[in-house]
RNA sequence: GUGGGUGUAGCUCAGCGGUAGAGCCCCGGAUUGUGACUCCGGUGGUCGUGGGUUCGAACCCCAUCAUCCACCCCA
């Protein structure tokens, strides 16, 4: 066992039986993406490592520590992308798509943290995103997150699902408050705990979110960010609720909420469940207006959000969410009887396909008694088997078994099987039959 | 990075010092052209790995690896 080789820890393989839950959940979001005009864009897996350095800040865990990073062949220090964001914007700006002009686009894929795997965390774990760039105004900000809100009420999550909201104003602001935090932490050092003197350089608004009753009335004391909010964000955050409240969007306003990457501003937002364990977040995003030009394009403002895959599948699938429909599987299996009839039954089976475009055909392979064909075809899950043996061959005639209702078995022309088939399965045939 | 739980057949697990087990799955048979239900038979394991204790270790001890859950952090 342990001299097999096998897959890397916190990277998993999704075996069949899971990946038709992946594709209903992929394909509701390509779905749901044209709806809401948003184009897709791809991005390399890898990059360089300084991207991510300048972007989501050098001294946040994911840089510090959780990064996959190496030495490509000559020398350059590259990075297995531990999010979507940063190489969107690097992309957008490398092609130009900034410039003058405003984008809504969304992307998908496998990103990478050297974290401690556990429910609802994976080293190689994936994502949808969603990014707008060049709109100022709070509308964006309600756009992207009602699109996020339809998703849920397409999947049936909505009812299981908690918005949060908050603001954390201009960069400036920010920046402005996190240095008045940083001081007033640092006159009360003494009080502070391990973990909270750790934050103090990394995140220190999150210190405000610690559970340590021992710290309960320093923070208290602790200066506010709501009152340190300039005055343009409080409007533009006012504008966002407004927008809301008129889409019927509930919400929970929390203070404490805080991103753990550098380059949020303004609005952040989290979309949370108590269904997955300790890793309840499921979907998360903001406004990071600094970011573009801190990469090296024009000031621009921007929103996204991520929503982590795995952990929406997860829910599904704890909730029992996932339609029958969705997971696919064979509606037909088709059997040669013996080897004389695996040619016309091949040719059969290419046929109907052809008619009945919409059909899942499964034509038996691997020979065996019949018996073992018939044990096969009741394996495969098809609601229908069609029987082509020595005495259908002669008669062009074809045997067609119900497999899961009490109905006596018959016996129809080949030329009637696909309009037969298309009938008892609710299906179109081709309008131009081959 | 820290803490705890678990590693025995493809899967789910029992056995906890004395010859490695069950259920499911798979294969074959009872049934020559009829699956599922039933009955009968069969394949399959250096008990995660390495060391130690013992006459004897799946079982006790140590180490190591993997996995799960939690902390931290995050989607």
């Amino acid at each position: 066992m342990s001299k097999k080789i096998q897959a890397i820890r916190g990277m998993n393989d999704l075996l069949p039986d899971v990946s038709p839950r992946w594709q209903f959940f992929e394909s509701r979001v390509r779905d749901l993406m044209q709806r809401y005009t948003f184009d897709e864009i791809r991005m390399p897996i890898v990059e360089q490592t300084a991207l991510f350095a300048r972007s989501i800040g050098e001294v946040t865990d994911i840089v510090e520590k959780e990064m996959y990073t190496f030495e490509d062949r000559n020398g350059d220090s590259l990075t297995l992308r531990p999010e979507g964001t940063a190489s969107c914007v690097r992309a957008a700006l490398e092609h130009g798509l900034l410039y003058n002009q405003t984008q809504r686009l969304w992307y998908q894929g496998p990103m990478f943290r050297h974290e401690r795997p556990q429910k609802g965390r994976y080293r190689q774990f994936h994502q949808v995103g969603v990014e707008a760039y060049g709109f100022e105004g709070p509308d964006i900000d309600a756009e992207v997150i009602l699109l996020s809100a339809r998703l849920w009420q397409e999947l049936g999550l909505t009812e299981h699902v908690t918005l949060e909201l908050n603001s954390l104003g201009s960069s400036e602001a920010r920046a402005a408050y996190r240095d008045t935090l940083v001081s007033y932490f640092e006159a009360h050092r003494e009080l502070l705990d391990e973990d909270s003197l750790r934050r103090l350089a990394s995140n220190p608004l999150r210190i405000l979110d610690s559970k340590n009753p021992a710290m309960a009335e320093m923070l208290n004391g602790a200066p506010q960010l709501i009152d340190h909010l300039d005055e343009e964000s409080r409007a533009h955050f006012e504008g966002l609720t407004a927008m809301l409240d008129a889409a019927g969007i509930t919400y929970v306003l929390n203070p404490r909420l805080v991103r753990g990457l550098d380059y949020y501003c303004r609005t952040v937002f989290e979309w949370t469940t108590t269904a997955l364990g300790s890793q309840g977040t499921v979907c998360a995003g903001g406004r990071y207006d600094g970011l573009v030009e801190q990469l090296g394009g024009k000031p621009t403002p921007a929103v996204g959000f991520a929503m982590g895959i795995e952990r929406l599948i997860l829910l599904l699938e704890t909730l029992d969410l996932v339609p029958k429909e969705a997971l696919g599987g064979c509606d037909v299996y088709l059997l040669p009887m013996d080897e004389s009839t695996t040619i016309p039954a091949l040719t059969l089976a290419e046929t109907l396909r052809s008619a009945v475009p919409g059909l899942h055909l499964q034509l038996h392979c691997g020979g065996g008694s019949f018996k073992s064909r018939m044990k096969k075809a009741d394996k495969s899950g098809a609601t229908l088997a069609l029987l082509l043996g020595p005495d259908e061959l002669a008669n062009d005639t074809i045997t067609l078994k119900f497999l899961r209702q009490e109905r006596d078995q018959q016996s129809l022309p080949q030329a009637a099987l696909s309009a037969t088939l298309a009938e008892l399965l609710n299906l179109a045939t081709a309008t131009q039959p081959t």
